[in-house]
DNA sequence: CGCGACCGAATGAACGTTCAATTAGAAAAT
DNA sequence: ATTTTCTAATTGAACGTTCATTCGGTCGCG
């Protein structure tokens, strides 16, 4: 029964985590389908089963990267300070790249990549759903400075990527204090004077 | 003479260009060789007498393009203040990016690919030339936080992509006022309090 | 039996690259 | 001034490879 229905996606997370994998390593068009069918352990045919296409393909994994990701959001019903759900969610999602490098990478690729136009979505809304309204009430709470959220959203999304990549690079080890103080380095650009 | 020696270089830089140009509407690997050739006016075979393979033309056209960014760098010998410095800095950057929405493409597709590691240089060092420098003078003289240039760099990087990109994307009109005014976030942030 | 999952060799198109042939233009020779 | 020579630039058809995709067939289970 649900061992069936694991199965039933057995193979097909399968082809997804490959893919990531390997998209890591050699980007997107350094990865053939019959390298990650051999990774993912299923014939070149079997990925034309769940996916028409390799853009289809590329465009499931990133919904499914995105539905990995949606964890991390601040939630508003916690009792803590602005300010404290602001430091813990970027670290959360910061450190949530530094043990995830691979998606990292392919998020930093689609973004640039001509499949952005491709999703319904508006691009660089990667963390959209919970993330807009969370900095929408730190504007009209006068937390933070009145900035619109599209170019908010960015540019804190980017100060994460930053460092996680710096961290990754190996050319520094980033403790938690380490983070928050990186963290509290964009906080004090963004809250209100 | 001097035309000769223009002419010399003048399908070169042709290439050059409509790759560029290519590469914001297609990517690296949706123009093919013989696009490039045809939007620059040459036969496919004239790439190859300039440059060695596809790759190594990409890598040719990232220091073409750095070499045009260059000049985009903090002058410490002017007598403004240093936070001026910085702020003059981030919006002619920023500007730069949104008159060369080309250039915005191809350097961040070009980061975020498996190219990025052939390079001698380091990733995002791309304005290492007169920045680096500029950002170490500034936390030497306490001017800015103490924070590792390396991630420095990228974060005030990313704020100067993210702003651009957010600009051309048609959902906001940046002045010149209002680029100042994105500056000072990032001011806030990395001053030293 | 029947149906859906799965396989993997076969297919054909696309692409990077090569190369023999052609041209252009400057220097040398007449 | 004209012809010859030589070199570098340029061409584009052809080649070989790679790769996404297809499809006829197999397997296993209800």
């Amino acid at each position: 029964m649900n061992v069936q229905l694991e199965n039933i996606t057995c193979k097909k997370t399968a082809i997804l985590e490959s893919t990531l994998r390997l998209i890591k390593e050699n980007g997107f068009h350094g990865t053939p389908m019959s390298q990650i069918a051999k990774s993912a352990g299923v014939a070149a045919g079997t990925i034309y089963h769940y996916f028409d296409s390799k853009d289809t393909l590329i465009q499931s994994l990133y919904l499914y990267v995105k539905e990995r990701m949606s964890n991390i959001i601040p939630h508003q019903e916690d009792d803590k300070p602005y300010k404290e759900l602001f430091l813990s969610f970027w670290i959360a999602q910061c450190e949530y790249f530094i043990e995830n490098e691979d998606v990292l990478h392919f998020i930093e690729q689609y973004m640039t990549s001509p499949y952005r136009h491709c999703n319904p979505e508006n691009e660089s809304k990667l963390l959209s759903s919970g993330v807009v309204p969370f900095f929408q009430r730190g504007i009209n709470s006068g937390y933070i400075k009145n900035l619109d959220y599209q170019l908010l959203v960015p540019v804190i999304h980017g100060s994460i990527i930053a460092a996680a990549k710096y961290h990754l690079s190996g050319r520094y080890e980033f403790t938690k204090d380490r983070l928050r103080e990186t963290a509290l380095v964009i906080w004090d650009g963004i809250k209100h004077r």
